[in-house]
DNA sequence: CTGACGCCACTGGTCCGACCAGTTGACAAG
DNA sequence: CTTGTCAACTGGTCGGACCAGTGGCGTCAG
């Protein structure tokens, strides 16, 4: 089983490893980063490396760059965006934060009957029509988890562009994009909630049926199912990195 | 009354530039950008600046750069972030859409009972601590409306850090970002809102008093007030703009 | 004629070394 | 003690070189 090895940049490198450093509170808020020509000497790069690395913490919102001054690292937990979670929950030494994951669970549970109610008062036909096809898929591919994963991405994807609410699209984006780096590992944890395929199926005709209520309730239960398969596990996670055990 | 001058770097120019005409759709998902040679050439800087503005784009979602290949526009609407909503709102141009400015404030309103209810059930002494500071220097801030504006977004930052969600701070942070860019515009319209002082007040007390029902009533008729003062401004927005009529 | 191969002209990725432009703090003159 | 100056930092920009993938086009074997 071969798979693609990882051909990241350099500027990447700089960005992930002084991420990770500042997540894990390596780098205290406040602290002077060194400077770029240091950084440079110190990672055996070239200095271009290191100011892109350095510009995309900037953009990330972990550090503030000045000119003249020294590069400083920010409080990230008011200053970053969403779109850090992903890094969040899967720390640099590959081990899970189960607060940060819950967290992630909470937001998306309480999501989802708002997302279900506005789409459902506010699909057009098009938005019907296009549920219709994700679920005919997904009936397609009954008991093919892996498709069954990406089709329920799918369908929440169509649902929230249903609500035509551009924040909530980005929201979603940035959600979905904390997933990608563990789908594969809780594929089979998720079974219970992405192979449900008929509860996909009732959410389509609440929504269809112009029904918010019906739709949101079922949304809350789709996404409970997962919520509590997840929650089992990172117990277990919990319990196994407490007693010091480093998982793969 | 003098404000400092903008300061700007190339890359950012660059930056904002394609940004902007990405947002405005005028370069297509799919397009190819033309090589950072002739990029670099075309806008008058260096190669090393458009690169810079070129990574920043990519790590925004809205294009995808390869090694060997041509760098592409993505559809932002599915690979975007919530930290280009403050671009989405404001357009280059300097006009508003007022329908993207109508989305966040429907996320606001629909967040704000679930973040102060999650506050109630889990803050512990020191968030009752900060609450109150708050809402104390709110009160000795009476009719000082960019000072209480301030205080509202802290107000704010205080109860959702109390719900102890990492993803809901990093939310709120991205929806803060927001506002940034068009919070001076705002602060008049924004009166009835932040000028609520017994409100927050009432929120504070109900989340010290662990009444989470209570806690999310009158968050949803906090952002209510504001929400309806901006629907206003935006029907007028829009009815210039349709007009023609450039708004400052 | 067809299709596979291989070359080459692109693309972005990295490096170097130089200089410009702000910031900061030490230090001397007032 | 205050104030102005200056030097030694910091990041910002430059251009020019070369490395490393991609893809198309032409060539040549089948």
């Amino acid at each position: 089983m071969l798979k693609p090895v990882a051909r990241r940049s350099l500027a990447t490198e700089v960005f992930e490893q002084l991420r990770d450093h500042i997540l894990d509170g390596e780098l205290e808020p406040g602290a002077a980063l060194p400077a770029e020509r240091v950084l440079a000497e110190q990672l055996e790069v070239n200095r271009s490396a290191v100011r892109e690395g350095l510009k995309r913490l900037e953009q990330a919102g972990l550090v503030s760059i000045q000119q003249g001054g020294a590069t400083r690292v920010l409080d990230f937990k008011r200053t970053a965006g969403l779109e850090l979670l992903a890094a969040m929950v899967v720390r640099g030494d590959g081990t899970i934060d189960t607060a940060v994951a819950r967290g992630v669970l909470e937001l998306r549970t309480q999501l989802a009957p708002i997302v279900a109610r506005l789409c459902t008062q506010r699909a057009d036909a098009s938005t019907h029509a296009a549920l219709g096809e994700v679920v005919a898929e997904m009936e397609a591919s009954r008991g093919d988890l892996p498709t069954l994963q990406r089709l329920a991405l799918d369908f929440w994807a169509v649902v929230v562009d249903g609500t035509g609410n551009v924040a909530l699209e980005l929201a979603f984006n940035s959600l979905a994009g904390t997933y990608d780096g563990v789908l594969e590992q809780f594929t089979q944890v998720l079974a219970t909630e992405i192979g449900a395929v008929h509860e996909y199926a009732a959410l389509a005709e609440a929504v269809v049926g112009g029904q918010p209520k019906r739709a949101a309730t079922i949304a809350t239960r789709i996404v409970s199912r997962g919520a509590e398969a997840i929650e089992t596990v990172l117990q277990a996670v919990d319990s196994v990195q407490r007693d010091g055990g480093g998982n793969e």
